[in-house]
DNA sequence: CCTTTGATGTTGTCACTGTCAACATCAATC
DNA sequence: GATTGATGTTGACAGTGACAACATCAAAGG
């Protein structure tokens, strides 16, 4: 089943270290999440799915938050990598389709999205490489628009300010959409999506005229 | 300091009965969520605010879901009395106005906010209450899109799925304020505001032409 | 006036949580 | 081969939401 030279999840009952508990504490940790949500996620549960004790965490971690944090942070490192996916060296198309696949990312991970914006880890100070991921995959937003703004297909703004309205905008999307705020049909949730990336570049096009809608 | 014939927050302590505890417990929990944090709401810590034991509240709220619930409700409700005022019967400016005191809304009371997306209360079955002032401050919204559709002010879209598009927008924009991924800098906040709103307005606007930004 | 009764508030208790301190085990280093 | 620092464990604690059994009281009906 798994390939060999994988860890395996749980730890051998005779051994008493683990070998990467702090690899698969994460792991542990996104499964849970995925699959029961982010108030499903104890300590304990974690331990005793890995075969350790409630409070082995603490070795890796500095606390629950500090775990969470990293969730977090590779949830931002997966976005980006999808959204520079997507984009490639695109263009107007390409862009178009990177919202997309911001809202669907969020979609498909609703609970590992809460976790990187939810407000689950901004109490204490932030955990620093969660600061850099996160500008990290915002940074990809950014290269996109200054790439459309030299082929002259967005206006010339701040591409910092254009890149946070942009964002604003998709996050907005999939947080109603996570929170149920919205039909939860899967065609009229596409049609949104569609329908905000049309609005958001006639919003942000240069050019006064040119298209139509 | 108090008006007379207002029932006081702490129950008496030779009285059983508290009086009106239903409506004690709503303001207790809006006050500490708008002081100390969801986080912080605690049934103890309301009952010991109150004078009243820590589980006299299941006489008013099946459990603590639903006393948030109940503090999202009239987080909707309150919005939705903003929002409506601000508008007034007004034109573009006042749409634009519009979209600044919600998210000045969300700014002011972020905790609140939280509790009226976050996805605390989502779980269950949600409170028929708290979907219907939800979507009346939702309404709110659309009306306002209406008459400037009406006034050909606004491209003549689907009106529910402009609506969607521009409350994720402003929803976004608060989201990430109140989460701290933007810059807490009070000038460049309302920058963003506002150059939001211009390209929201930028992008649901009638007609190829007429204005240059 | 007295009794009954349903609504409202309380106490005791439970399982569960995150966290810490003290201890156990082990691998690597001198 | 002894030492030691890293890693994992056990016991304990205070705090949480929740439930069941009980207490108090106001209002209704006689």
């Amino acid at each position: 089943m798994a390939a060999s030279g994988v860890r395996p999840r749980r730890k051998p009952r005779d051994r008493y270290h683990h070998g990467d508990l702090r690899r698969a504490l994460l792991d542990e940790a996104l499964r849970t999440i995925h699959q029961d949500g982010v108030e499903a996620l104890t300590l304990r549960t974690i331990g005793l799915a890995l075969g350790v004790s409630r409070t082995a965490l603490y070795r890796h971690f500095a606390d629950k938050r500090a775990l969470l944090s990293a969730v977090a942070t590779e949830g931002f490192r997966m976005l980006r990598g999808r959204l520079v996916e997507v984009w490639g060296s695109g263009g107007v198309r390409e862009f178009n389709e990177m919202g997309v696949a911001y809202v669907q990312f969020a979609i498909a991970n609703p609970s590992h999205y809460r976790v990187m914006f939810g407000g689950f880890v901004d109490d204490g100070p932030r955990d620093e490489e969660l600061t850099r991921e996160g500008m990290a995959a915002f940074q990809a937003l950014v290269d996109a628009i200054a790439a459309l703004q030299k082929s002259a297909d967005v206006r010339k703004d701040d591409p910092l300010q254009l890149a946070r309205f942009i964002w604003a905008t998709v996050h907005g999307v999939s947080m109603l959409i996570i929170d149920g705020q919205l039909s939860h049909q899967h065609a009229q949730l596409d049609d949104l999506i569609q329908f905000a990336m049309q609005r958001l570049q006639t919003g942000i096009a240069a050019g006064p005229a040119r298209t139509r809608n």
